[in-house]
DNA sequence: CCCCAGGCGTCCA
DNA sequence: TGGACGCATGGG
């Protein structure tokens, strides 16, 4: 399993580069943009991000003291803005309170990442693209394109769950965060390009694993 | 018109 | 514990 999990890498990182993600200009911002984009389109959360930017509020504590009717009005494109206003602002307030990013960042993984996940409206993949993505802690994201992509490529069951799948890469790869960044990204890119419908397409990078 | 998108919480058996 | 359902916009 090794093997197959670093020749699938490998084949993404020559088909498609490496990908220097996440798409962000702040790790606060990582976090917002881990929260807007729970089953959602990146380009409405791209909007819904701008529209943030653009008023100056891309920061925990003044989004942490704004009314939710507001934030909801200024992500509306992100779609389910009402919950993720909610979501967002308790996000904050709890961010504010702790004492920020680098007091998180400072916390042993496995309590950084618990004490995210009592946050109502922060599950598994926003809380491990949060430690991953924004923090830099060495944990693998799984999200639907990469269960997608691995159950299309008999890589993993069907019935597999985030914890099995997490395993799957983290038993079986270097503890390496820039890899761990690199191979989740890819897995996304890929998912978006290739792994759309039911049969397997043709011209897949990982055709053959 | 349809379907889907970088989930999560709640409810109910 | 696991399956159905609501949440909502914007693009194809």
């Amino acid at each position: 399993m090794k093997d197959k999990l670093l020749e699938v890498y490998e084949r993404l990182v020559d088909f498609f580069g490496h990908q220097h993600w996440w798409p962000a200009e702040s790790e606060f911002e990582v976090c917002v943009g881990a929260i807007l984009t729970q089953n959602t389109n990146w380009k409405n959360v791209e909007k819904a991000i701008e529209s943030l930017k653009k008023s100056n509020l891309m920061d925990p504590k003044l989004i942490a003291s704004m009314d939710t009717e507001r934030i909801a009005e200024l992500i509306k494109p992100s779609g389910f803005y009402r919950q993720k206003a909610k979501r967002l602002k308790n996000f904050c307030e709890w961010l504010v309170d702790i004492g920020g990013l680098d007091r998180l960042r400072e916390l042993p993984l496995e309590i950084a990442r618990s004490e995210l996940l009592k946050l109502k409206g922060i599950g598994l993949e926003t809380a491990d693209s949060i430690l991953l993505y924004a923090l830099g802690k060495p944990i693998f994201v799984v999200d639907a394109y990469t269960y997608r992509v691995l159950t299309r490529h008999s890589l993993i069951d069907e019935d597999a769950d985030y914890h099995s799948i997490q395993e799957l890469f983290m038993s079986n790869l270097p503890n390496d965060v820039e890899l761990f960044k690199d191979y989740h990204a890819l897995l996304v890119v890929l998912g978006k390009r290739f792994c759309k419908k039911k049969p397997l397409c043709e011209n897949c990078p990982l055709k053959g694993v």
